[in-house]
DNA sequence: GTATTACTACTCCCTTTGGAGTACGGCCTT
DNA sequence: AAGGCCGTACTCCAAAGGGAGTAGTAATAC
């Protein structure tokens, strides 16, 4: 039996989350809240026995909302994992959340028995229960450079990508740039020639065949 | 029926996957690669109608991987979905195929039917298919690596610098794509010679006189 | 040593592009 | 009705690009 916390604001949906999850026989609501203080307050009064292992958030509450709560919760209690239970699916919620500390991001119109099989999972393998619309956002974040990595990899990017020697991207930036041939060739102090070797060669090994098609990649893929 | 490509340079890991997902009778692998090259060598001669509408891609391959495969099929071929599916969860190959343009990351531990249901799952919803535990992987990106959010407002720039007609946007963003004037004609159902005297209209409007200085000229003022 | 790779520089051949000009029908505004 | 823009479609010409091949040199790897 997982102790469960439920925290919102509206009646109705505590009632039919605490329903749904108790049903399976998996699930015990140990703590209901109706918004982030009352969830803070009554937490603080309750024995570590009973504290629930798994908190389902809401995000949009009177007093304290669901990010603070969770900030707030996260940082007292880190053994508790918070799960995000709501309607909302835009990006800034969903990254205001997670970076507040949710360990995961469930939609309200997942089935119940779906949400609690995805709370089991997690109980089980310690992976955050994500919805998958959810997930797909967060890739797109990731992939829209809305989302950079800053600490690691420093983005030579087209080095990880394409095996291009030091040359071949010299020259790419170049071609980028849109300059013919003979230009590059002067820039370079290169024949022509040379030049266009090097870009046929480039075209090869990144699986194109126009100037205008390697520039789309090159600017596609942020080798700028 | 939905067209899937497969590329994996495992042939014993090929013929599972197709097996077990033509099975399910929901679709047919019509490209079937053992490396990211020969992916897209084989891409290139196959009919737009034959093309796969999502690719399945490992990560680990001679020649050239699957992160540098995604990045130029997702540049060449933007309506293909990639879907890597790999044995590897590690948080460098995740990042690194997310930013290449992998719509969707799947362990090959899931189970047959699981794949092909989240497959479909996909090409229902459009959200793309996230095994649990890399959900939580990019989850805990997020979370950790002071990942940056860019603020998304930024200016609805200026069409209005350059006095492009309607006719002559919708070109020009062909035009980005790479596409030559034929291609561009055959699309828009009018002869390549009016295709290029709309190019060589929009060159004067925007001051360049070439494919190349286009594009970036496009891409550098965000016209996409 | 040899093999390989990168860089250099050609050749030949064909396609694509860029620039110029002309032209015609439709539509809108004056 | 006339003048304008737009979209359509052609011509001719010259420049640039794309593909394939050969080839020499230097540095690096086995």
């Amino acid at each position: 039996m997982i102790r469960i916390g439920i925290v919102d604001d509206k009646a109705s949906n505590r009632n039919i989350i605490k329903d749904k999850l108790e049903r399976t026989g998996m699930f015990i609501a140990s703590l209901i809240a109706s918004d982030g203080s009352d969830f803070l307050h009554k937490l603080r009064y309750v024995h570590a026995t009973e504290r629930p292992e798994v908190v389902l958030m809401d995000l949009e509450m009177p007093n304290m909302d669901g990010v603070a709560a969770i900030a707030a919760g996260s940082s007292l209690y880190p053994e508790i994992k918070f799960v995000v239970l709501t309607i909302y699916d835009d990006e800034e919620k969903i990254f205001k959340a997670i970076k507040a500390g949710a360990y995961g991001y469930l939609l309200k119109d997942e089935s119940g028995p779906q949400i609690a099989d995805m709370l089991w999972q997690m109980c089980e393998s310690g992976a955050g229960p994500i919805s998958p619309g959810i997930a797909h956002k967060i890739l797109q974040l990731v992939q829209k450079n809305q989302l950079t990595m800053v600490n690691h990899h420093k983005a030579t990017v087209q080095e990880s990508f394409f095996d291009l020697s030091d040359r071949e991207q010299e020259i790419l930036k170049l071609l980028v740039q849109g300059f013919l041939y003979k230009e590059i060739g002067a820039q370079l102090n290169i024949s022509p020639n040379t030049a266009k070797k090097h870009v046929i060669n480039i075209y090869q090994k990144l699986h194109v065949n126009s100037k205008a098609q390697a520039i789309k990649l090159a600017y596609d893929k942020g080798m700028l």
